[in-house]
DNA sequence: TTTGCCGTACGAAAATTATCGTATTATGAC
DNA sequence: GTCATAATACGATAATTTTCGTACGGCAAA
């Protein structure tokens, strides 16, 4: 039987799937010089964790060199959905407009972007008729 | 020197917090009771958690009877602010509206809420002239 | 071929978080 | 007053996550 694992990224694994996600793949080299522009580890600190996530099946890798390719295997919008959700839960009651209210709130929405979520508003509410 | 804390509450925080919030104050007893509607975990667990949290300063108590009763000092806005915040960053290469646009997408907002947020939008916009 | 430089693998410690057992104390019913 | 109940305090352990040291192998330049 496989066992059914929660497979919902820890922190450090986000910031390693942010990366991968950016790049599309990369290396453990690459990766752990993106995040030493914001963050203080080691080397194999980074590797450990990619090979971890390996095994855990959020990410593949390439290994026909010496230097193995990663590439994420969970998709960003998948990972989005996972965690605006949980938060919707336990931090808003259930109610996403709450989050919205809150996100806007912090006021760095372009006029652009604004514009994007105004559409989508219309359309939601065309759809309730 | 005060040390510099990062007073960002667990999960199993959060979820306490939710009790309290919701209930303005409770005894552990209570909060325990709520918790039990949908976790799996001993009384003395949950009791631990909240002297934890009383020693961080996320909540107060009133002593004065031998049932303290706690309650929250951070607020649930300013909480549902430092997440948004850290999600948008993680998770949304920091575009608010990707978030909202994810939010929005997956789940069920009244008419009413998207009228709220629609209200919203346009005073931002204003503010943009 | 030797040397030095990347790479990976992997065990193990450290740090953080969650869980619980047990001791102790207050309180109300009798 | 005694006793049962229910509450707190707190140390210890478990579980999870993060960090790193060390071993080892391949490869290219000298």
């Amino acid at each position: 039987m496989t066992s059914i694992k929660n497979n919902r990224p820890t922190e450090s694994e986000l910031e390693i799937l942010q990366v991968l996600w950016n790049e599309k793949n990369a290396t453990v080299r690459k990766v752990h010089e993106e995040l030493s522009k914001t963050k203080e580890s080691g080397y194999t600190t980074t590797l450990k964790l990619m090979q971890i996530m390996f095994e855990k099946g959020l990410v593949t890798r390439d290994e026909s060199s010496k230097t193995h390719i990663y590439q994420p295997v969970v998709s960003r919008e998948k990972t989005q959905k996972q965690f605006v959700n949980r938060m919707i839960d336990t931090l808003f009651a259930g109610s996403s407009s709450d989050l919205v209210l809150q996100a806007l709130g912090g006021h760095n929405a372009s006029n652009e972007e604004l514009e994007k979520i105004q559409q989508l508003i219309d359309q939601l509410k065309k759809e309730k008729h």
